[in-house]
DNA sequence: TCTGGGGTCCTAGGACCC
DNA sequence: TCTGGGGTCCTAGGACCC
């Protein structure tokens, strides 16, 4: 079998290009992307005029201000960047049926055999990045190899607007003198240990002893030395793997000890994690509350359940539980507040088996359903419980007194 | 300086069962 | 006085990615 060909994309700067090619007026102007909270947002996407200045990505806005403060700072328009995703995803598709989306701004394309019917892959890799361009407005990097790994390091050394590629058995020699943190699945923590092995490049990682990098990384240390010497075999898989969890989470613009306040958001975290839940047709037999506390630890606490369910009414009365719990171990006032969904399994074959639970949940769940009938057809802030709305006279009242607006996605 | 939100995967320890 | 061992499930926390 000969080397296979696989493309990487990634979009440069999405969601600050996204805003851009909308408004030509920002052309060449520091953009920034950022959470809906005055106080309390990060960066989700600089472009490169202010990334000049420091910016980057999951840097907190205050800060991003102070860097450039005449940079145009927007709020996310999350629909839009994902129609531009569809579009980018249908461009590929014309190319392979291989096309798969890493994430909304990054895609594989396997490529492999195609040259008969496409010619060459780096013009047919100029061409797509051309075609992007000139269509939708939106710069991109390419890299090109014989596997995703090596592919998506490329296309990182390629950015801004480049394409790069690597020939057949070049891979290692590629990788060798850059910084192991290109690998995917080293992030900074991983990264400092090595270093204290004085093991900063891939070179240094792919020729390290197998016994000295077991002891640190544990089982997995052999499958991260293969990636170090660009060794990758996984494939371009075009389904989307089924979804594991659903979770919905609000950082408050000021941290809360207030139980009242703390159960409604609750109730308003649940409703929306439910609905995606019954949208996909998943029950869940797993509820988890997570909590950021004023000092910025984490703690969190989950229940399985004993059959799973698709009812806001379990959800919350589950979910309630844990936060009482969460809240009598820690006096700390809250700053964030959670829920997450899992053990997804689609919802309808398994009923509860006590008959006075079945038919509670059974009723729970179709006016679960009816709400969303009203939400899908009226908007999703068409009908609220009355807790929910007591919430929002609440978040109104801190509207006005801290000046930031709380807007649940 | 003051730290989002939505995900995936992994690990360690405890409970429980045989 | 001495208290195995393996398997499985559950929980809590953490690393990492975009």
């Amino acid at each position: 079998m000969g080397a296979r060909v696989i493309l990487c994309l990634d979009m440069d700067a999405f969601f600050a290009s996204v805003e851009r090619s909308l408004r030509p007026e920002l052309e060449g102007k520091p953009v920034v992307v950022g959470g809906h909270l005055e106080g309390r947002g990060v960066v989700s996407s600089a472009s490169y005029e202010a990334r000049a200045y420091g910016i980057h990505a999951a840097m907190p806005l205050a800060q991003a201000r102070r860097l450039c403060p005449h940079a145009v700072f927007l709020p996310g328009r999350f629909e839009l960047y994902h129609q531009a995703s569809q579009q980018i995803r249908s461009f590929l598709e014309e190319l392979s049926p291989w096309v798969e989306m890493a994430s909304i701004d990054e895609a594989f394309v396997d490529l492999t055999g195609s040259e008969r019917a496409l010619g060459d892959p780096l013009q047919v890799a100029r061409n797509l990045q051309e075609r992007i361009r000139q269509e939708l407005r939106l710069p991109c990097s390419i890299g090109l190899a014989g596997n995703k790994l090596v592919a998506k390091v490329a296309c990182g050394r390629a950015k801004p607007a480049g394409l790069l590629q690597v020939p057949p058995g070049q891979e290692a020699a590629f990788l060798a003198p850059l910084p192991i943190t290109v690998l995917p699945g080293i992030g900074p923590h991983t990264a400092a240990r090595l270093a204290e092995l004085r093991l900063t490049t891939c070179a240094e990682l792919a020729a390290a002893p197998a016994r000295l990098l077991e002891r640190i990384l544990g089982p997995h240390a052999l499958a991260l030395q293969r990636r170090a010497r660009g060794e990758d075999r996984s494939p371009v898989t075009p389904c989307s793997q089924p979804v594991r969890s659903i979770s919905r989470a609000v950082t408050f613009p000021h941290d809360s000890r207030d139980p009242a306040f703390l159960r409604a958001t609750l109730c308003l975290l649940a409703e929306e994690a439910g609905y995606a839940l019954r949208r996909k047709g998943l029950g869940c037999s797993c509820v988890a509350v997570q909590v950021r506390w004023a000092n910025f630890s984490t703690q969190s606490r989950q229940q399985t359940l004993r059959h799973p369910t698709a009812s806001d009414t379990t959800l919350l009365r589950v979910a309630g539980d844990l936060l009482d719990d969460l809240l009598d171990r820690n006096r700390q006032r809250v700053r964030l507040l959670g829920i997450q969904l899992s053990r997804l399994a689609p919802q309808g074959a398994q009923l509860p088996l006590l008959p006075s639970d079945r038919f509670g949940e059974q009723r729970a769940l179709q006016l679960a359903r009816c709400l969303d009938h009203i939400r899908s057809r009226y908007g999703s802030r068409s009908i609220q419980r009355g807790s929910v709305l007591n919430l929002r006279k609440r978040l109104g009242e801190l509207e006005e007194g801290g000046g930031n607006a709380f807007r649940p996605p």
